[in-house]
DNA sequence: GTCAATTCACATGAAAGAGACCACGGTCTAGTG
DNA sequence: CTAGACCGTGGTCTCTTTCATGTGAATTGACGA
């Protein structure tokens, strides 16, 4: 009996259209063949780099340009082009493109360098030498031939912010040592505010050029979106308003184009998940809803121990007192936590500065306030949806082990 | 009543430690000819 | 004699702790009206 009611609905599955046709369209690694809108900034970017065709270097570019804005879609296709051309041609010309983001890839300077090494050819232990060492194995790598590099640093505030600007100085000074090869940057970052802290010497050499990218506004998000479903889905399979929604809400939150493709594929996939007909308004809401949640819970999953030791405090001290829960009576109830899970607590300040990335990460609102005599603290509370908090709660249970 | 000094309860910074990793080179051990 | 196991050394990286300093308004207490 239940097996028949398996087969059959594996056989409903399979006789059941899809809606998409090519999901892999709404996925950002997918690289479209033509990116609307940016025309200018493909031609800028080319217009920059052109010289190392040439065999002279490229001048150092810097594009900055929030999340979701074409930064690296543009800068990627812009030098895939240059690489085919060079290696038509062959041309001495390298691009490599490093996004110093991804961890234990290239969010330090010493690894950075280890992987530019790397992808000269010569490998070097991941750690365990000195960072000069590395630095002279790049050296001698990068110097065996004549060569222009292009080195593409994405997500570069991330690598400074954590390895500070001595790295770029010394990368943007290599040149005068280089002999054969020459090397020029582009640098990518989310944070316009990014160069005000940074060395003089290496602002003025790192952005010979620039460029900035603005978010795209809702018409335009429709232009993308509409491509790339056109792709994605089945003819006609998205109702009307759809994409016009989509993008609407995107380019409320900062035209990160990136964020509507995704609101799009998971509304496409739930959509499909429940048989419907057609991709409607109402998926879309829920796809809201749905990418939210995940977000917060894999984030939540995803935290060390003594980090969900310490959200599992907050939200049984909000649970407990509603309104303005202060810092030191978490930390009370965070040595309670550790002492049932059998944890060594941290020290006040640790936990401070836990409290602090949470508030930055958004799972909680933390407010710094004085309340005059009684001292200087924190007042925090969830800054989560109530229907997600039980949910929340039983997660950080499991992950601590607790009843 | 007014005003400056005081005070609280942390926030925020800087520096240093601890411990996990890892490569490398030297030494020890067991297996092989 | 040699390959492999094992250890100590020297280095990075991340997370913490320790020590110091900063902070903003309620409270306090002196002062003057």
């Amino acid at each position: 009996m239940e097996e028949k009611g398996l087969v059959n609905f594996f056989e409903q599955f399979l006789n059941k259209r899809s809606l998409f046709t090519n999901k892999a369209a709404l996925q950002s690694s997918y690289a479209p063949g033509n990116i609307p809108h940016r025309d200018i900034q493909i031609s800028q970017v080319a217009n920059v780099l052109a010289p190392a065709l040439k065999g002279e270097k490229p001048s150092n570019l810097f594009i900055y340009g929030k999340t979701g804005t074409g930064k690296t879609l543009v800068v990627k296709y812009t030098t895939d082009q240059i690489a085919s051309i060079s290696q038509q041609r062959t041309l001495p010309v390298k691009i490599v493109y490093i996004n110093c983001k991804l961890k234990k890839v290239a969010d330090t300077e010493y690894r950075l360098v280890a992987q530019l090494s790397k992808e000269f050819g010569k490998d070097v232990p991941p750690t365990g030498l000195p960072t000069d060492e590395v630095y002279r194995i790049f050296f001698s790598a990068l110097d065996r031939q004549k060569q222009i590099v292009i080195l593409v640093l994405d997500e570069i505030d991330e690598l400074i912010g954590k390895a500070g600007d001595e790295l770029l100085y010394n990368l943007t000074r290599i040149n005068q040592e280089l002999k054969l090869a020459q090397i020029s940057i582009v640098g990518i970052s989310n944070d316009l505010s990014f160069t005000d802290n940074l060395d003089p010497r290496v602002k003025s050499s790192l952005s010979e050029e620039e460029l900035v990218f603005a978010p795209y506004d809702a018409l335009q998000l429709q232009d993308i979106l509409r491509a790339r479903s056109s792709v994605a889905f089945r003819q006609d399979g998205v109702e009307f308003g759809v994409i016009e929604k989509c993008a609407a809400r995107a380019a409320n939150d900062n035209g990160d184009a990136r964020r509507a493709l995704e609101l799009l594929r998971v509304a496409g996939e739930l959509a499909d998940r429940t048989g419907a007909e057609k991709l409607g308004l109402q998926h879309l809401d829920q796809a809201d809803e749905t990418i939210e949640k995940d977000r917060m819970l894999e984030l939540i999953r995803t935290q060390p121990k003594q980090h969900q030791a310490t959200l599992y405090a907050i939200v049984k001290a909000c649970k407990q007192k509603k309104e303005g829960v202060f810092t030191g009576e978490i930390y009370d109830v965070y040595q309670t936590v550790c002492e049932q899970t059998k944890q060594r607590p941290l020290t006040q300040r640790r936990v401070s500065d836990i409290i602090a990335e949470f508030d930055m990460l958004g799972l909680i609102t933390a407010k710094v306030i004085s309340k005059g005599r009684y001292g200087r603290t924190r007042e925090i509370s969830l800054a989560i949806p109530s229907q997600n908090e039980q949910r929340m709660q039983s997660l950080l249970e499991e992950g601590l082990s607790l009843a």
